[in-house]
Parts: C-alpha cells; structure tokens; sequence
DNA sequence: TCCATTTTTGTAATCTTTACAAATTTGATT
DNA sequence: AATCAAATTTGTAAAGATTACAAAAATGGA
C-alpha cells in the first residue's frame, strides 16, 4: 500500500468524518497495519494503548469509516468481517488454510472487472480467490 | 440458470455424497430455487414439507456440498453466509437497500477475472459488485 | 462556566453458527 | 425377518460475532 504521509486527520475531515482520538487512532492502526484485521485484532492491539478504549466503539467506528468510504470492509471470511485501509483497485487472496489475506495486485486487469450496468447501481467492486498459501499448501502436500 | 434435468441424486453421487432423503431435499432446493438462499430460508421453507427436518442438518449438509465442490458459498452478505447451487462462471450483485442477489452474467469477461499465481493455489474466484438495484434506487431518491 | 450535542463506554440482548451426544436410519450379513 | 455396525439426523446447549441501548464522558460554542 503507498504510504499516506501521516495525516490522518486531515484524511478523516475529507471524508466527512469528525477526527475524535479514538477514529484517529483506529484510522493510523488501518494505514500502519495493512493486514486486512478484524474487529478483535484491532481491539487487542490498540486496547493496551487506550486504555478506556470499547470493543463497541471499534465497531461504531468502523461501521462509520465503512459509510463514509474511508474504508473497505471484506466479507471473503465468513466467520469475521476484516476492513482494509487501501483504498486502491486490488483483489484479495483467503487462505483456507491458516486464514490469512493478502493482497493482490491486478495491474491492468483492474480495468476488465470493474462494470457498468443498466439494472443496477454499482457502487462498489470486489475480486478475490480462495485457495492455499504456500506455506499450508506445503503442509497439506505431507 | 441452466436447467439440470431432474437428476439430483446422480448428482450428488457424482460429486461423492452420499445421496440421504434430506440431501436430495436441500440440493434440489437450490436447484429450483436459484436466488442464493440463506439456511434459514431454506430450513423455512423445507420445513413444512420435512417436518422432522432440524437446522443443524441444514447446515451440515451445506457444508458436506461447499466441501465436495457440490453448491458455492456466497459471503457477499456480512450478516449471513448465501449458497449458490449454479456452478458456471457468474458474478454477483448484492443489493445494499433489500439485501437481495442477483446474477450477473461475465460474458467474455469471465476469462479475465480468472488468473493464476506462483505463490498461492487458487481452488475458487469470486467476483462481486454491490450497490442499489433500481426499486431500492428509486426509493431513495423520493 | 453552562448547556446542548456528539462521542464513547459497558452491559445485555440478538443472531448466526458450531459442538456434541442421543436417537434414528441405512445397509450389509446372517 | 432379525442383528449389528456405521453413517446420518436431530435437538439442545454453547460459542462467537455483532448490535441495541442507556449512562457517562468529552467537545465546542454561547
């Protein structure tokens, strides 16, 4: 993911979001952590540093960042939501075996997958593939 | 959707599932019931007619299916997970205003969107769009 | 400082899905 | 037809994720 110089706030604001210190600090942990986490990871990582922080304000938040287009929120895991800070055109991978997502760079392809249509009103577009990473494959193989 | 002649049970042999009354019941299901249902609506509406039919059955039959590769499982939708008895290259559109799914036919796109990778082993591809349809679009913009 | 509004927090409730053990069914064998 | 082991189904209870809601805290303007 490129490097977004810093600002969150000012990211925040354009989006039409008030920057409070908790949307600010879950905003910064989306940008400086581009591992598509769920709701708990981020509650977990960030709960020793604010204290005070809710695992419903983490859900509020998100839920607001989701609305405003701030974030994306990927649903290839049925058993949690994770949201993605990179707002870029790419596809995801799920691992099936350990559960981890990456990202996948589409290059020009990008440009076949996103459509229009008559009967629908496209607002957004997700790609992804399921299999296993090297690393389980490699398991499953023994 | 293609219509696939009567033969659940040939079907689901074919696809080494053991063909149960409750099997054929839930296959059958999604084949003539081509709108992406949830357990719950399929459990609603086989119930009647199975009434010793439990839930649990409806789960652990859906996941037998995703398994042996029978029926897809669709996670558009964060709040309950879909299945797809039409196995063709087709993409999705989930309707953020009724929550409903709807087909989209890829045409000669669906090359595309398929791709392969060193570093992962791709088993599944799944391509989606989300937005309004034209009755929820409608209501929002009175 | 005061007050209204917004945001955050904690708890309880809801909803989906899974675990598990008992009951039932199936199918082969006698 | 009766027996028995294996597979399947069932119902209940538990787990996990998410939301509802009301109280507490923080914010910002007058």
């Amino acid at each position: 993911m490129e490097i977004k110089t810093g600002n969150v706030e000012k990211f925040l604001v354009e989006h039409g979001i008030k920057p409070s210190f908790q949307r600010i600090s879950i905003m910064d942990y989306l940008w400086t952590h581009p591992t598509h986490p769920s709701v708990e990871t981020i509650y977990n990582d960030l709960s020793p540093l604010i204290p005070t922080l809710s695992k419903t304000t983490v859900y509020n938040t998100l839920k607001l960042f989701v609305e405003h287009g701030a974030v994306h929120m990927l649903t290839i895991d049925e058993k949690t939501t994770h949201f993605d800070g990179d707002l870029s055109d790419h596809a995801h991978f799920f691992c099936l075996g350990c559960g981890q997502i990456y990202d996948i760079e589409l290059g020009g392809k990008a440009k076949g997958v996103k459509i229009k249509s008559d009967l629908f009103s496209i607002t957004e577009t997700h790609l992804y593939y399921k299999g296993y990473c090297r690393n389980c494959k490699e398991k499953n193989d023994k």
